[in-house]
RNA sequence: GGAGGGGUGGCAGAGCGGACGAUUGCGGUGGUCUUGAAAACCAUUGGCCGGCAACGGCUCGCGGGUUCGAAUCCCGCCCCCUCCGCCA
């Protein structure tokens, strides 16, 4: 959410970044709401204020035992046109907010400009593509080879898009959640947080997915909750309606949860494999941060997430978000994009996003200036380190054999037991 | 799920229709005293919105209602505690 006040100032600006996201807002309406509102406000709180003066004197009457039936008549009318008034300011205020809320954070000077993710920009690459003197499989095939991944029966227990990992696969998905936290726990200065899974409303509104992306979400039958569509949601909750310290700042938690997608309106999309699932396990950081710092913070974390793929040895890019593939939360984002030789391309395995202040503003998260004076809005930013289940299948892909068995990645070894491939059994 | 009790400022805890944006204590901040500190004493001290400011408004879990006037009365919801039931 914006400021409306900054909106009211800067209309351009905001009327720019709306359509570089290639979007359409009622912005002159709101202006004019809020034009409207604020002009009933002024007469309210003047009503207001001679409402209490005259209630007072009326207890002062009363107290003294004088008469006070001509002050309440007038306190009466008076109570009315405030009534009303409010009525009217509530109805407004309420329009102005529906369209607030649908207004998406502006993007960084620093984003590239361009209606879709054609115009992103790649920024760098770590690592070169393996060549293999075999026909490389994809990672459906080799885990099903392997008797790791079982596509057929996650359908039957759920539904398709779900999947059942068995023996070495599930203890490859525990293995990289392990090695995932306590890298980001241990050299990279996160505190684990494991949180709620299911959250109520107010927790996705805070953080932007309601009321945008109600269709994506799972929500509960007899219960106000959702299941999380990623751990952003409850970490970033965590100091919902509190106010830090700011020599507290920044704040550094990682959580590893399970992540639930409907994946409305991608049907023919990435349909085989692990690539998109309506369940997935991911390791998430989340970091609260000073405004002055938080860019540089969006590269710390874009670094930490990186450190994940070139420990496990999986070439990556990193790509700068253009404006039209930006996300409704976020000022800047980078993706990763892991190489995966069966898409022959480069594939989003991690999104490290800074919201400035725009989650902070819908979630009330404010930090008291060390110096004393008003408390003001946090950054918040957040960043898959990174989406198991596509790190699964990079490294199913990336490190097959011709004879179907799989390498396992060194720095992935004392988590699985020393072992060092995953060989049909 | 059932029966009781309760949600008030950073914390503790009063107030239960008008002088209450809220007694008091602790904590915080400034000061006196002190070589320094502690103690003691004095002063000050919630948040949000609008305004350069003076000032005004909102805020006693949340939302409605009664009333000239609600922290206080009524209705609905949420949360917490105790006991019972159920349960990993």
């Amino acid at each position: 959410m914006l400021d409306l006040k900054f909106i009211r100032e800067n209309a351009d600006a905001v009327r720019k970044a709306v359509s570089d996201r290639a979007l359409e807002v009622p912005l002159d309406e709101l202006l004019e709401l809020d034009a409207r509102r604020r002009k009933i406000m002024v007469i309210l709180e003047e009503k207001r204020a001679r409402h209490k003066r005259g209630n007072k004197e009326i207890g002062e009457l009363m107290r003294r035992g004088e008469d006070a039936a001509a002050l309440r008549e007038e306190m009466g009318r008076l109570s009315d046109e405030i009534r009303t008034l409010e009525a009217e300011e509530g109805e407004i205020g309420g329009k102005t907010r529906e369209i607030l809320i649908r207004i998406p954070n502006l993007p960084d000077a620093s984003v590239p400009v361009g209606p879709d993710e054609t115009y992103n920009r790649e920024v760098r690459r770590w690592g070169e593509p393996r060549r293999f003197d075999f026909q490389p499989l994809p990672h459906w095939e080799v885990g099903e080879g392997l008797d790791i991944l079982d596509f057929q029966r996650g359908v039957k227990i759920a539904e398709s898009r779900f999947t059942l990992l068995k023996g070495k696969g599930a203890l490859l998905e525990r293995a990289l959640i392990n090695f995932m936290l306590d890298l980001h726990t241990r050299e990279h200065g996160y505190t684990e947080v494991f949180p709620p899974i299911l959250v109520n409303e107010e927790s996705m509104f805070s953080t932007g997915q309601l009321p945008k992306l109600k269709d994506e979400m799972y929500a509960c039958r007899d219960d106000e909750l959702y299941l999380i569509p990623t751990a952003e949601v409850p970490v970033t909750n965590i100091y919902r309606g509190e106010t830090l310290r700011e020599e507290d700042l920044p704040i550094y938690y990682c959580a590893y949860t399970p992540c639930f997608r409907r994946e409305a309106g991608s049907y023919g999309r990435d349909i085989r494999g692990l690539i998109r699932q309506h369940q997935f396990n991911k390791v998430e950081m989340v970091k609260f941060a000073h405004p002055d710092t938080s860019f540089d913070e969006l590269e710390k974390l874009t670094n930490d997430a990186e450190d994940v793929l070139r420990r496990l040895g999986l070439p990556y890019r990193v790509v700068i978000l253009s404006t039209g593939d930006l996300s409704f939360s976020a000022a800047k984002c980078y993706d990763l994009e892991v190489w995966l030789p069966s898409y022959g391309e480069y594939k989003e395995i991690s999104s490290c996003s800074n919201f400035t202040d725009f989650q902070a503003r819908r979630a009330d998260i404010r930090f008291k200036p060390a110096g004393g004076g008003k408390s003001r809005l946090v950054h918040t930013l957040n960043g898959s380190g990174v989406a198991i289940g596509r790190t699964v299948a990079a490294i199913l892909e990336n490190y097959q054999r011709e004879d179907g068995s799989v390498e396992v990645p060194e720095a992935l070894r004392p988590y699985m037991h020393g072992l060092e491939e995953i060989a049909a059994e």
